[in-house]
Order: structure tokens, then C-alpha cells, then sequence
DNA sequence: TCTCGTCTGTACGCTATCGAACAGATGAGA
DNA sequence: TCTCATCTGTTCGATAGCGTACAGACGAGA
């Protein structure tokens, strides 16, 4: 986790702040390292703190009974892991995992709520992230239902890349596999034909995007709706298309 | 679309409301019918109004490229079609469809806003609401990815139960199949399998629950946790598990 | 009572993906 | 340099669900 000189600037929320408002909340926030598969949110607990990553990326992830995970959302540097406390309530739906690691600032609940309750800028902020983030969940329920397993590959690397902005992922096909809901030998069949085609390198759990654009065809249309809304609704904090 | 006596009564959002804030909001909402198949909100359009169905069931619904659809989430008599303008925006990110046809309330998006910007009882609300419809969304997402069609259809039938409260629901396997972004064929397969195990019964459109508590032992776990998630945060306003 | 559009039952071959297993490749650390 | 845990490649049969097609059943309306 490097140094950063200037913390606000690598998360796009904090970042879009006022001087005067970020300011008020700089001494309540802390960046903190999030490694690779760190928990943030159990599921089902009261949650004490929220966090906006810097260059990491956290999943929302569901497990069912049997243990079985599937990834709903995932949470970069465009935004922040908690905003389901607009709501008023404090018991995270889903548990958070870290996917990328690196750092991230952390902030005690109850200043994120009083800060809530002043309905300014964080607020506004918080409330279009949240509904940035519902369009990306309602998609990856449209795509989980109808496109196949490399489509949606693509798709989940150009997810990742958006929330890190990074060509350089740390990734085993194992990993994404439960991500997806999918088997390894799927991911390594899909991200070996990706691979073929000189669109994306990996080995041993680096994964490297070599052709952006490329990606985006083997993709669905699915990233590029998100990406577009994330857009729509964040402006130029969303992630950029290129990095 | 039978007339109403106490019409507040009839929409959970509306009813938790106090006198006071009810007087102020009544001269704006208007008793309107939702017949089946009526777009309230095309894609990625902006919204006039926001609906509080009554005994109807909503459908939100994701539109591809190539005309396939897939349905998202569902709004009924429990909540509000438009929670998302609590994000400041106001471009529907679904195109919203009746699905089981009745009335609701419509409400100027003017009207709406100006009350949730008083960060009074129908924002605490609405907030609350929204939160337990991304639980939703979620949930289907994880749901669209790993169970099979037969534990879709019964976990889709307990959910349109839940939304309007009614064992006799007016669906042809041709409609189901589009909201579970299934075959109808496949449909058809699994309605008969649950027909003839007592569970439900159907003829031309029109499908009873006979025994509601198989038809949960034959959902997948979902149908529990979205459930659950609806007491816990809309509390008695929640749907009730049996009607 | 008859007609005809709609809804449901069922069959066919086909594809994607599953679950499981095992072999080979790689690279971090001894 | 060697070892060994980890990661990737590949195979097998099994299965769910797809796309398509067609026939039969139903019931609203003539």
C-alpha cells in the first residue's frame, strides 16, 4: 500500500468534497490497509464503520446456506461501502470481501450518520452513488440470468478495472469462478479463449488487460450500461472508460 | 378495480403515514387503475409521477439489446414505484410493467420530492423501502445465477404473493417465462410438476397457491431472506407471511 | 353450439455448464 | 537448486435448460 501525498484525490468521493466540508470530516477518517480477502462486513451484522477504497475493490457477496457465494456488487474507488445506512439502518445485507487489495479510508458510523443527517454534500454524493450501485446490481441480476459464462467474464474484468483503474489485476481463476458463480475450469476455459486472442495475459493469479477495447466487444452489453449510468449519475467522478 | 373505502389502508407506505402528514399529501394523490401489461415507466426515461400500488404488483424490468427482458425486482402494495428519485434523480433506470393488475395511488414527482426534501416520515420511509428493494434485486441477482427454474418459479410465485396478497394470480406461463427470463416450456415443466403435487393450480392464466407452505419447501431459500429483510425493515408493514 | 384465438403439454436435438478428477506448470521459499 | 503448495489445462460423463415445433385443450364470443 503505497504512501499517498494527497488522500482525498484517490477516492472520487471524498474527492468531490468541498474544502470546507471534507475538512469537518478529515479527523474522523483513517486510511487503513484492506489485503486481499479481508472482511469488512460479516453478513448480518451491525456494521461500525464505513470505508472508501483507494485503488482496492470490495465485493458485496452473498452466501447461501449450503456455503455457496455469489457476488451482487462490487465497490471501488468511485464510491463507498455503506451506503445502505441512508436507510436509517445499520445491519449490512451482504457481507463485503475485499478483491483488490490496497487501502482505503475508514469512518466511524455515527460520523457518517450525523454527517447523513446534515443532508449536504456527502449526502447528495452518497444517495446518487446508492443508486448508481442498485443499477449495477439490477444488471448483474439481468446478466446472471441470460449471458453466458464468457460474456460475463468480460464483463467482470472490465467491472474490476472501472473500480481499481489498474490493467494489472490480482486474480486466480479460482477466485472469480466463486465471484461469478461459476466453476474454475469454466473461468479457465473462458479466460483461456480471452487470452488466445491476445485481449488479456495471466498467469498464476496476475490477470492483465492488453486490449481494452477488445474486451469490451467479448463483454455483454451489460458493462457498458453500468458504465454509462455510473456516468450518468456521478459525472466525472465516475470511473473513467480509459485509464 | 374495486372501489375503496380507506383507501390509505390499502398501500403500506400510505398507511404508515400520520393524519397530519396524510392531510398534507392527500389533495395530490389520486386513485388511478393499473391495468396488466401498463408501462408506468419506459426505460431510461424521466418519471412524472411515483405509484403506491394497491393490490397490484409492479415489475421492474431490464431490456436488452436484442428485445429480451428480464425482471429485476417487483414493487407492490408494500412500497412505492420511485424510490430511486430519493437519489436527486429523476430518469427511471428500469421500464416498470403491471403484472398483476389492480389500482394505486399516483403522486406528481414534484409532490414527492417536495416532501422528501422535508426529510419527514415519507422519506424515513421511502429510504427504508428502498433498501429492503435492493435487498431484493440483490437476492435475485444470486438467485438468477445459481437456482434451478423450478425453485425460481415457486420462489417468483411466493413473491408475487407477498406483493399483492392474493392466492389467485393472473399469469400465463408465457408471462412468467419473460419475468423469469426463462422458456415458456420450461415453465410449463415446473408449473406441472408443482401442480401435481397439490401445491398450485392453474388453467388459462389464472394460478391459485393452494398450499402455500409447500410452495415455500419447493423455493429456493431466497423467498425466506427477502422475506425476512421486509419485516425487518418495514417492520408490521411488511408484507405478512400469510395472508 | 361452434369457432377460433389463446394457453398448455410435450417432444426433439443441441449447447452450455456442471461436478469431479487428475496431470502438468509455475514460482516462492528452503 | 530443489521442493512443494498453488494455479492452470484438460478430460469425462451427466444434466439443465435452450430453441423450436406441433398438437391438444380450453373458453370467450358469435
Amino acid at each position: 500500500m503505497p504512501v499517498s501525498e494527497n488522500p482525498r484525490s484517490e477516492n472520487k468521493l471524498l474527492a468531490a468534497l468541498s474544502a470546507k466540508c471534507y475538512k469537518r470530516l478529515s479527523p474522523s477518517i483513517e486510511l487503513i490497509d484492506l489485503p486481499l480477502g479481508k472482511i469488512l462486513y460479516p453478513q448480518k451484522q451491525r456494521v461500525k464503520h464505513v470505508y472508501f477504497p483507494r485503488w482496492a475493490a470490495v465485493s458485496m457477496v452473498n452466501t447461501f446456506e449450503d456455503g455457496s457465494m455469489v457476488e451482487v456488487g462490487v465497490v471501488g474507488r468511485e464510491g463507498v461501502l455503506g451506503s445502505f445506512l441512508l436507510s436509517g439502518d445499520d445491519i449490512s445485507p451482504h457481507q463485503a470481501i475485499v478483491q483488490i487489495g490496497d487501502g482505503g479510508w475508514k469512518m466511524p458510523v455515527d460520523v457518517f450518520k450525523r454527517e447523513i443527517e446534515r443532508n449536504g454534500e456527502l449526502s447528495n454524493l452518497t444517495r446518487r452513488y446508492s443508486q448508481a450501485l442498485f443499477t449495477q446490481v439490477a444488471q448483474t441480476a439481468a446478466c446472471n440470468r441470460i449471458h453466458p459464462i464468457s460474456q460475463r467474464l468480460a464483463r467482470w474484468l472490465l467491472l474490476m478495472q472501472d473500480r481499481v483503474q489498474s490493467q494489472n489485476l490480482h486474480l486466480t481463476h479460482e477466485f472469480i469462478a466463486t465471484m461469478l458463480g461459476s466453476r474454475r475450469a469454466g473461468v479457465t476455459l473462458a479466460a483461456g479463449k480471452l487470452q488466445a486472442e491476445g485481449i488479456i495475459r495471466y498467469s498464476r493469479g496476475k490477470v492483465s488487460i492488453i486490449e481494452q477495447e477488445k474486451l469490451e466487444e467479448a463483454s455483454c452489453e451489460c458493462h457498458r450500461i453500468v458504465h454509462d449510468e455510473y456516468n450518468r449519475l456521478l459525472g466525472r467522478y465516475a470511473p473513467p472508460r480509459e485509464s
